[in-house]
RNA sequence: CGACCGGUCGUCUAGUGGACUAGGACACCGGCCUUUCAAGCCGGGAAUCGCGGGUUCGAAUCCCGCCCGGGCUACCA
């Protein structure tokens, strides 16, 4: 969906830093990238850090690395600078401050002097009532003279506020219903409606793309981008929301899933993370599911994205990166299980790798399979029938010259012919001797993967 | 409370008045294959299209009402 009428197409996402980065924050990301690289436009990164409570450096950090290892990068950002900086909101007060000087000279907003108290009894009178809120304007017009701590209010001037949703289409609200809103904190930050479009008009973003819960948010940023007389993005899109199994918005509170670091401490691949991502709340109109990035900028649009939230769905997930990982070559998987599996050499891990490409659904499930390479498991309790099978097979296995799983496999066919048995009867007492466990790799791979005098010792062992 | 956004199999979804006996994917169940587990292949169950009224020869699709869910209604973003 390129744009092709007028100015250069510039995007940005505003994450704020309180807290792990979240899915969804790596979902807005996706759809300003595909629009971002569509229509050949820039993508910014802006940090909306206005709530000192809560902001932290680290988590600025930890949006970076996350959207980094998504394979998202910026072209201006607080880390990388811009013609449009800074990208830090808390670096950006006087503008905020002018801006709300400049509302406040036209009577286009006003000081308010009350208490969050009072406030919060205005609004359970209104409650008891069973009427909507909306501020009394009381500062407005009977300001008491004997306090010095206020906010500023944005005086609503009421009427309709219109404007275009990429997804939904026109959008009209009643700005009657409003109510004045705080546009400066007591403590002289901004709000969050007051510095994001004030910051938008600045660095002359065309495209507002973010999350569905901002949808109610956009004509109050309307409203005072035309107080102040700037210029209006040309158009939003709000995308649906992630939602929770219980169908609530992932919150960072409520649902550690929504940590994006997880996915990849659990062996995800990022580009399954983000070919799953984007089939929640999208979908080509095909029966098509997997997509690289470049295949999803080309098959992108916002008329097929979903109005309404999709719940994340662990399984499908899975699915989708098993399949990533089974697509994998062989060096290229290794890579990748390094830091999975730091007990094991790299050649050791290449060898692996054939057989556990169609075993994982993430990389972290590696450990389980691979652990007896480090781990001597304990001596299983073998029956005298399987005692004998097993020594049958160490007896061939000892003769072996070539530790490889051919020959392995080979001479191991030939002591279970010989049982008259089938090949399990054989095998499992082996892999039980070798791993310890019911669930290996094949048989043949099981045994390879270990030096010879390892495997011949664990399984002597065994028959003792 | 209110204006706002939704409501098709458990989940993600296709569907824009007749091709819908509502399609696909994940999950689930069964079979085949088989050296365990997977992968692969084949098959199966699963949706009164939220409910009730209209409009129409005909509605998942259009209109109205209702119900349910969600988001927002913060000196969070």
């Amino acid at each position: 969906m390129a744009v092709s009428d007028s100015p250069q197409v510039r995007v940005r996402i505003a994450p704020s830093p309180t807290g792990f980065a979240h899915l969804g924050t790596a979902s807005t990301t996706l759809y300003n990238v595909l629009f971002a690289r569509v229509n050949s436009g820039t993508f910014t990164l802006r940090i909306d850090d206005t709530d000192i409570e809560r902001n932290r450096e680290e988590y600025e950090r930890l949006i970076y690395e996350a959207l980094h290892w998504l394979g998202f990068e910026w072209d201006e950002g607080p880390d990388k600078g811009g013609p449009y900086g800074p990208y830090r909101q808390s670096e950006r007060l006087d503008l905020y401050r002018e801006a709300a000087a400049k509302l406040i000279g036209e009577s286009k907003a006003y000081r308010c002097y009350c208490t969050p108290e009072e406030l919060d009894a205005e609004r359970k009178q209104a409650q008891a009532e069973h009427r909507p809120y909306v501020y009394s304007r009381r500062c407005l017009t009977n300001p008491p003279t004997d306090r010095t701590v206020f906010t500023v209010r944005f005086h609503v001037p009421g009427g309709e506020v219109k404007f275009t949703d990429m997804v939904r289409g026109e959008m009209t609200f009643d700005s009657d219903l409003f109510g004045d809103f705080i546009i400066v904190k007591s403590d002289g930050y901004p709000t969050y409606n007051f510095a994001s479009p004030l910051d938008d008009a600045a660095m002359q973003i065309t495209h507002v793309i973010r999350g569905e819960e901002h949808l109610p948010n956009t004509p109050y940023q309307l409203l005072v981008v035309d107080a102040l007389g700037y210029a209006r993005p040309q158009a939003f899109a709000h995308m649906p929301l992630i939602l929770a199994p219980d169908g609530s918005k992932l919150s960072k509170r409520k649902h550690p899933e929504a940590n994006l670091m997880l996915y990849r401490e659990q062996g995800y691949l990022p580009e399954a993370m983000v070919n799953y991502l984007a089939l929640l709340g999208w979908n080509p109109g095909t029966e098509r599911e997997t997509f690289t990035l470049d295949e999803l900028v080309a098959e992108f649009t916002f008329d097929r994205v979903q109005h309404g939230g999709a719940r994340f769905d662990r399984k499908k997930l899975d699915w989708i990166n098993g399949e990533y990982i089974r697509s994998l070559e062989d060096d290229d998987l290794t890579a990748r299980l390094k830091t999975f599996l730091p007990d094991l050499d790299e050649a050791t891990i290449e060898r692996a790798a054939p057989a556990l490409k169609t075993r994982l659904r993430v990389l972290g499930e590696a450990k389980a399979l691979l652990e007896y390479l480090w781990a001597d498991p304990p001596a299983p309790e073998l029956s005298p029938e399987d005692r004998q099978r097993v020594k049958a097979a160490a007896v061939a296995l000892s003769l072996l010259q070539e530790w490889e799983p051919v020959p392995i496999h080979d001479v191991l066919m030939q002591v279970v012919e010989s049982s008259g048995l089938g090949p399990n009867a054989t095998f499992m007492p082996i892999r039980l001797a070798v791993t310890g466990k019911k669930i290996s790799p094949p048989i043949d791979y099981t045994l390879a993967l270990l030096p010879k005098d390892v495997a011949m010792a664990r399984i002597a062992r065994a028959i003792q």
